[in-house]
RNA sequence: AGGGGAUUGGUGUAAUCGGUAGCACGACUGAUUCUGGUUCAGUUAGUUGGGGUUCGAGUCCCUAAUCCCCUGCCA
């Protein structure tokens, strides 16, 4: 279980809020102006990974709980043995958890409420509102007519009640293969909402349930059986995407037709709970696929490591990508809810990820492509095998994270991305005969570059002893300043440690993948991964007590999360990162920087 | 003989009873900066089309267009 959200789920006020507010002042779900009343829930079938549409409708669903004071519930929706797993229902209450979409009470099955689906079903049929049809599934199929042709009635749909009752209690006890009978709800053959044509409520179905064994031989339909759970749970807005519009008048008619007939007095008993069914979007990020089937193929066909390869879209990926629930939930906010099949831009949730992590994470610095520096002038100014220690700052946004002591050395690693020979005017970083500063550091000057054939392997450079910690040198005679434009990262790479970067990309190059061919595969980026073997970082990496106490750096999930400053967002991958002293540690970007350079540089 | 839903800058999303079309992201300027980050200031750009009612229409009426969903014993 986690905690309660953060300001960041903060109402922003759609259709959904305006529906239930006029429920909750004419009191519908009890005394008016009762907000307490409300109840929502995330219905999962555990039948693959969360992915971050199912981001959007946990954010919601318990975002409208906390927000009106009322209860969220976590509810597994596993009508289908043939398809679910216990293995899912672990990963998905892990990931809901991990959302921080805090549940009350216990986890709920739709499966233990078979037994009262059951009886409502024989209460149906009793009242003239079920038959057991026998029917195969094709003459079913051609029974119910087309979009514009009404349908032909059952010839079982007029059968004696007494002979469904009977049939259907031999389709429980397990008496008739698959598919040889269905229970059928009599609605209307002739209706044009194509669901309201005698849906099946109940199919026969010889598997083995994760949850309730051999015990059922017949499983309900999710039209029949999702309205009746939301109604024990007592929920109140049942929440879900658009393609569901369509069911509304059936999920209505199931209920009404329960009550039909009950109230004060009734043989069948007391009216059952109504809840109101309401439909929005679907999260539809540029970029990204969320199509299980597809997903599917990724995986079997080894174009990612598996279902938690960083670059997928599932709540596990992310997780591991180093995004924080936080920075979801905001996306998920920050995009409304609506009825408009809208396309997000998958740069809001970077953006997100950006702006959480900008204020959180623990500051360090690591060279990725590391070029050698030699300081000729180290030995001038002291022993030349000494090493200084630098004061940095952990958190600029947060001077409550303190500060940490980096080595500096006469031989140090810079990025190569860093250094050009031939520079622009507008490269302000180094290059031969300028000046730059080393973060935390000094300044230094390029004399002397060293090759071997075109590459550059060594830089041979100055330092200003009156730059230690990076500071500008006191003015000269004349009262001028001396400035530098560029500062850039560095390590001393005597102490540095050696790690294993990954740096992830968007996993496709189109938009809309496989909008062009019909074929997602033909859109996979070819630079989605690129894995830097053997990176180096300052050696105190490690997150300090002063930074989880202040906040900074203390992510409730326990990831270590850091900005190493001037490249991206990363994290420590827990799947990779060995726990043997002298192994690499791998680290995953979660996004870069915003990189201004890089946008005048493509120009 | 079909039914249901939707349409506001590049993107997403607001606008109480019919009364100044606002916010965010992006893009572009500039300022600040020991991260080409952050922050700050500014610029850009919109009511799907056509009619109508009205002093006044994103909002009401008529009409057209476009997009999404529906013919599983999946959810």
């Amino acid at each position: 279980m986690s905690e309660a959200p953060g300001p960041e789920t903060s109402p922003k006020r759609h259709f959904i809020h305006q529906i239930i507010d006029e429920h909750i002042a004419h009191g519908r779900w009890g005394t008016p102006g009762d907000r307490s009343v409300v109840r929502t829930r995330f219905p999962p079938e555990p039948n693959g990974y969360l992915h971050i549409g199912h981001a959007k409708s946990i954010t919601l669903n318990h975002g409208l709980a906390v927000e009106y004071g009322g209860a969220f519930i976590l509810r597994f929706d596993d009508t289908n043995p043939e398809k679910e797993e216990q293995e899912f229902v672990d990963s998905i209450t892990r990931d809901v958890a991990w959302m921080g979409g805090a549940w009350e009470g216990d986890v709920r099955f739709a499966s233990d409420y078979f037994h009262q689906m059951y009886d409502w079903a024989v209460e149906l049929i009793r009242k003239g509102f079920a038959y057991v049809d026998e029917q195969s599934a094709e003459q079913i199929r051609a029974g119910r007519g087309t979009l514009t042709e009404a349908g032909t009635d059952s010839p079982f749909r007029d059968r004696p009640v007494d002979d469904s009752v009977d049939l259907f209690a031999r389709m429980k006890a397990g008496e008739f293969a698959d598919g040889s009978k269905v229970l059928r709800a009599k609605v209307d053959m002739a209706s044009p909402n194509l669901n309201l044509r005698d849906p099946v409520m109940y199919r026969i179905v010889n598997a083995r349930h994760h949850r309730t064994g051999d015990e059922w031989h017949i499983y309900p339909m999710y039209d029949w059986a999702h309205g009746l759970e939301d109604s024990i749970e007592g929920i109140t807005n049942s929440i879900c995407t658009l393609e569901f519009e369509n069911h509304r008048p059936l999920y209505d008619w199931f209920i009404a037709a329960i009550n039909d007939g009950r109230g004060p007095g009734s043989e069948w008993g007391k009216a059952i709970h109504h809840p109101q069914q309401t439909e929005f979007a679907r999260l539809n990020p540029t970029f990204v696929i969320t199509s299980k089937r597809k997903l599917k193929q990724l995986v079997d066909e080894k174009h990612v490591e598996g279902w938690d390869d960083p670059r997928m879209p599932t709540i596990s990926a992310l997780r591991r990508r180093g995004y924080t629930p936080e920075a979801i939930r905001a996306f998920c906010t920050e995009i409304g809810t609506t009825k408009f099949n809208a396309s997000h831009d998958y740069g809001l949730l970077e953006n997100a990820v950006r702006d959480d992590l900008n204020k959180r994470a623990p500051r360090r610095m690591c060279v990725l492509r590391p070029l050698k520096v030699t300081i000729t002038n180290w030995g001038e100014h002291g022993d030349a095998d000494r090493v200084e220690w630098m004061e940095a700052v952990n958190n600029p946004e947060d001077d409550a994270a303190g500060t940490r002591q980096i080595p500096f050395g006469g031989t140090l690693s810079i990025e190569r991305a860093d250094f050009m020979e031939d520079a622009p005017k507008k490269f302000f970083r180094l290059k031969p005969g300028g000046e730059v500063r080393l973060r935390y550091g000094y300044w230094i000057t390029c004399n002397e570059v060293i090759k071997d054939g075109d590459e550059v392997v060594e830089l041979r450079c100055t330092y200003d002893p009156q730059t230690r910690g990076g500071d500008a040198p006191p003015p000269d005679a004349e009262g001028n300043v001396r400035k530098v434009k560029g500062t850039i990262h560095w390590v001393a790479t005597s102490h540095a440690v050696p790690i294993e970067v990954r740096l992830y990309d968007r996993l496709f190059t189109a938009e809309r993948p496989g909008k062009a061919t019909g074929n997602p595969i033909d859109d996979l980026n070819p630079e989605s991964l690129e894995v830097v073997e053997r990176a180096l970082l300052e050696p105190n990496w490690r997150t300090t007590d002063a930074e989880k106490a202040v906040g900074t750096g203390a992510f409730r999930d326990g990831i270590e999360r850091f900005q190493f400053e001037r490249l991206g967002y990363f994290c420590v991958d827990e799947k990779l990162t060995p726990d043997q002293a002298g192994d690499r540690p791998v680290f995953n970007r979660a996004v870069t920087l915003k990189d201004s350079w890089a946008k005048q540089a493509g120009k």
